[in-house]
DNA sequence: AGCTAATCGAGACGGTACGTCCCGTCTTAGC
DNA sequence: GCTAAGACGGGACGTACCGTCTCGATTAGCT
């Protein structure tokens, strides 16, 4: 393990000012329309610091991701023994979060850049972000013990078609159309009687 | 009305050429990585006979859609009475499909397209191409009237989570990994006994 | 011979605004200063269409001078049968343009870029700007066969001679001093009795 | 008056090492080709470490040319008595040294770097490198007073007609053509019977 | 058959952003 | 306080495409 490399250390405040700027142009410009020459004049910083330290305004967003710079919505699912309730309140801050323009521009652009970077999708689909997905399989198994879930669909099955119900309205739907909870709560968990 | 303007007509051959060459570069570029003027060249064909026809590169990806230029799959959803096997017929048409990297990647620069041309959006969703989710609907709402489908979330939310849960793999997915196409169709037909 | 190329012609009006521009622009800002992004900007132009027509900016410069747009002196040498007379005349006019500041830093910004760059030098020292060399060594020989030419060095030297110290005067000095006119002259001409 | 500061005495090695390396660099990158960061990395030094000491990398060259760091002729004329002697063999050393492409190379990039530099320029040639021209004004009014030099014409004036004549063909040169030595002493000294 | 007019491939145009190089300054730890 | 190292804000480089604008050469329908 080295100490400390010789020379000027690495500015964490320049790395900041960039990072929020990616993310406050990123909804109003579309990922197409962010450049990295506007991030830094935004950021007020030079473009090599940008290019010193990330190789694509994909990764930059990445980074994002994963400090969660990204806020809104809360990539948890409660656990309070009654899998309807967790899953109709989780859904609805989704709804909510996704249902503020901004945000949802924000996580269209996101869904882009994770297209062409591998590196963003996993931070975006596999750690934490959109929809929390890891969290909900276990969520889902931990009612399927629990004889809480319909039918014997595996969790991940569940879990991506929850999600995923929720991606498609994110893309495929201009208007704020919001997702029908119920509905997609009744799919999955078993009704109480 | 006038039946045809004077001066020389539309070239049909260029016309083809340019969507041929859009097509077959999207999977290859990205859609980013995609130029007019790379398809102009690929095409043997001048910018200027692009941008008289079209308004912008989503634009040709719709006209492709539309014309059926993305070969691979149907979009059709047979009826035959049991909704179990058309389900299962029709996830396993479209999983093949996307089994071919080629098509996944074009699928995945269509998606990308989409979100930002509100033009490819409809031709991609809402006619035909990705997932026919209209003729999904249909169907679901008939099955809802013969008893077959499970539960009470109403047919749309039903289609989209089904179309959903492909749209999550295309894109949340770096391998060719496979939807689990028995488990999704459990999620929504009620089981023959 | 093919009569013309295919494609838009090229702008005469460009080429030409990039020309002045690049001369207006290069006494300002001497040589190292001159940046094709500013005669770009100065010229109303693309760079590309710079870039297109020109490997750098030396080779920009080399054009001007080739066709004249460096005005202020003349590169003739008159013959009038008196040497004496026709140097005078010469090394005055020059004197006069380099008296001037502006012409001053253009010419010193022409050595500049000659040094580091083959075909000015060639326009530069050759075929007319600086000292009309060639020109001035056929004024020699005629007088040395009319026997107005002191010494017996060949014309070749004796012109060097002069336009060096010419040349020596503009790069070695920084105030504006002026030539020793007479003396070079008494130099070169045989006194007349 | 105080011997020395507090604090780490400069480094010797340093400030030679970068000298040494300006040299070498100059006839192989031209003076705009030669950088700041180029010198430091090729001499081993922080860049720094170059700017608290010069102001600009012609200062750096300044230096060298001080130093006597630019090896390889004699800015000496010798006094014996002949002038025509003394002249032929100061121009015959200088001529070989310049026959040489490197340090032709390295004059030429002096001479641009002293058009962009008044402390260069002085150091070039009011002080001793290329010409030597002062120590050559000074033989030459001695030769003056003895009646070895040709009309009327200052010193001053022959001696810049020399030094500019091997100038331009420094300058205006692409071979190495050699200066006419015989020829350019005959200009200047009285022959001797 | 000739005229008119919109098309075609080609490619130059004024621009914007790219990713790189270097500027001159600043901030490290080490001697 | 100097050193090597190297990050910083900035500016120019030369390239790639953008979408527009000529070019001369077709090619259709209408006189």
């Amino acid at each position: 393990m080295r100490s400390t490399r010789p020379g000027r250390a690495r500015s964490e405040s320049a790395r900041l000012a960039i990072m929020h700027a990616a993310v406050r142009l990123l909804p109003e410009l579309g990922f197409s329309g962010l450049t990295i020459e506007r991030i830094a004049s935004e950021a007020g910083v030079g473009k090599q610091t940008i290019y010193r330290w990330w190789p694509s305004k994909s990764a930059i967003l990445a980074e994002c991701v994963l400090e969660g710079l990204t806020p809104g919505f809360s990539p948890v699912v409660a656990n309070s023994g009654d899998l309807e309730a967790d899953l109709t309140e989780w859904l609805a801050v989704l709804q909510t979060a996704l249902d503020e323009p901004g945000f949802r521009s924000l996580m269209r652009g996101m869904v882009v850049a994770a297209v062409e970077d591998d590196a963003l999708r996993s931070a975006l689909y596999e750690n934490l972000a959109l929809p929390s997905e890891p969290l909900l399989v276990e969520r889902l198994e931990e009612a399927r013990t629990s004889g809480q879930l319909r039918g014997s669909a595996s969790p991940r099955v569940l879990a991506e078609s929850l999600v995923g119900a929720v991606l498609y309205r994110l893309l495929a739907t201009a208007a704020d159309q919001s997702v029908r909870v119920d509905d997609l709560v009744e799919l999955v968990a078993q009704p109480r009687r």
